[in-house]
RNA sequence: GGCCAGGUAGCUCAGUUGGUAGAGCAGCGGACUGAAAAUCCGCGUGUCGGCGGUUCGAUUCCGUCCCUGGCCA
C-alpha cells in the first residue's frame, strides 16, 4: 500500500549533522534526499553553505539542491511546489522521499500550504524600499493602516518585511491580506505522512562547530568567490549574495568592516540563526527530538527505533 | 619615580549637581502565511577596583592603595 509509506523528514539547527543523518537514513531505507534549505538551492554560491559533497552524498540522489539561478526571487511557495512533484516522482520510483534541511518555513509551508495570494513584485517591493530609506519604517507601517488597519494592528512598525507584503498584496489585488488569511488551504495528501526529526546539539558545543566552521569558510576562499559572482553580475541585495558569510563579506568588499569583523559578524550571525531555527522547531507538529549532533552513533540509534 | 586619563552587567560604554544605576552588543525565551541564512518582539542586582574618612546616607566628595593606558623622566 503505497499510501502507507513513510516521508521522513531530518531538520534541526545549522551545523548540527543533518547531512550525514539524512543520508545515512537514505541508504538504509531506500530512500532519495530533498533538500530543504533555502540556500542551498542556489546555483553558483558554495563555499559558505554548507553543501553536501558528492563524497558525502555517498550515491544518494539528491533534490532541489544547486538548481536555481542566483538571481531568481525565489520563494517558499515556489519549494513548496516543487517539492510536491519531486515527493511524486521519488514515491514512483518506489524510494523514500527524505526532506533534510533547515529551512523550517519551507517544510511547514509544505505541510501547511499557505492561502492564495499573489506572487511577489519586485517592482513594488523596489517603491517601498525606497519609501522606507526616505521615511522610515514607520511610514510604511501607517501607510498599511490605511489600505489594512486589521493587518497593521498585529505587526510592529519596525517589521517592515511582513508590512512590505501586506502593502504589496493590497497594491496589487485592491485586497486586504488580513481578509484572505483565514481561507484555509488543505494539507496535501502526503502530510500525514511525514515523520519529521530534529535534531538538537548541546547549546556551546553547536556554538563552538558553527565558528570553526565559519573560520574554515573564509580561509576556504569565501571572499575570491564572492568576487567573482559579483562580477559575474549576481544581484548584491538578492537572497544569494544575503547569505551568511557572503553578505558580511559584501560588506567588507564596499569597505563598511574589516576582514576580521567580517568573520566575527558572520559567526553571529550564524549563531542567531541557529537560536531562532531551534525556536521555529520547537513549534513544528509532531516532531521527534533528538538530542545531539547527527552524525552520533546514539543519535542513529535513537531515531532507528522510532522509524516506524 | 612624576604628571594625565581611566577602572560601572559577559563585552563596549553612558550616568548619578550625594538618596545603591542604564543603553547597545552578547546570552536566554518568543513570534513567524509568497525575502525566512530574512524580519520582528520580550527579559538587565551588577561588592559602580580595594580599604579608610566626611555624611542620616557614598558608586558619586576627600585620602590612600592596587590595576590599565598614555606622556615625561
Amino acid at each position: 500500500m503505497s499510501s502507507q509509506r513513510p516521508i521522513y523528514a531530518v531538520a534541526g539547527p545549522t551545523a548540527s549533522g543533518k547531512t550525514a543523518l539524512g543520508v545515512r537514513l537514505a541508504k538504509y531505507v531506500a530512500g532519495e534526499v530533498i533538500n530543504f534549505d533555502s540556500v542551498q538551492l542556489y546555483r553558483g554560491i558554495q563555499v559558505a553553505t554548507a553543501k553536501p559533497s558528492d563524497d558525502e552524498r555517498q550515491g544518494i540522489p539528491h533534490h532541489l539542491i544547486d538548481y536555481v539561478d542566483p538571481n531568481t526571487d525565489y520563494t517558499a511557495a515556489d519549494w513548496a511546489a516543487d517539492a510536491r512533484v519531486k515527493i511524486a516522482e521519488i514515491e514512483g520510483r518506489n524510494k523514500i522521499p527524505i526532506l533534510v534541511g533547515g529551512t523550517g518555513f519551507y517544510l511547514r509551508t509544505l505541510r501547511q500550504p499557505l492561502f492564495e495570494s499573489p506572487k511577489t513584485d519586485e517592482k513594488l517591493r523596489e517603491r517601498f524600499r525606497t519609501i522606507r530609506k526616505q521615511r522610515g519604517s514607520e511610514h510604511l507601517h501607517a501607510m498599511l493602516t490605511r489600505v489594512d488597519p486589521e493587518l497593521a494592528s498585529t505587526l510592529p512598525p519596525n517589521d517592515y518585511v511582513r508590512v512590505m507584503r501586506g502593502l504589496e498584496v493590497y497594491f496589487q489585488t485592491g485586497e486586504q491580506l488580513s481578509k484572505k488569511q483565514p481561507a484555509r488551504v488543505e494539507s496535501p495528501e502526503f502530510a500525514g505522512r511525514v515523520k519529521l526529526f530534529v535534531l538538537n546539539p548541546p547549546r556551546d558545543e553547536l556554538y563552538e562547530k558553527i565558528n570553526r566552521r565559519t573560520e574554515r569558510h573564509f580561509k576556504s576562499g569565501l571572499v575570491e568567490e564572492v568576487k567573482q559572482l559579483l562580477t559575474a553580475g549576481v544581484s548584491e541585495t538578492g537572497n544569494a549574495l544575503g547569505a551568511h558569510g557572503y553578505r558580511r563579506v559584501c560588506e567588507y568588499l564596499r569597505g563598511e568592516r574589516t576582514p576580521v569583523s567580517a568573520i566575527e559578524q558572520s559567526k553571529q550571525d550564524v549563531r542567531n540563526y541557529a537560536k531562532r531555527q531551534l525556536t521555529w522547531f520547537r513549534r513544528e507538529i509532531d516532531a521527534i527530538w533528538l538530542d545531539g549532533f547527527g552524525e552520533e552513533e546514539h543519535v542513529w540509534r535513537e531515531l532507528t527505533g522510532k522509524l516506524r
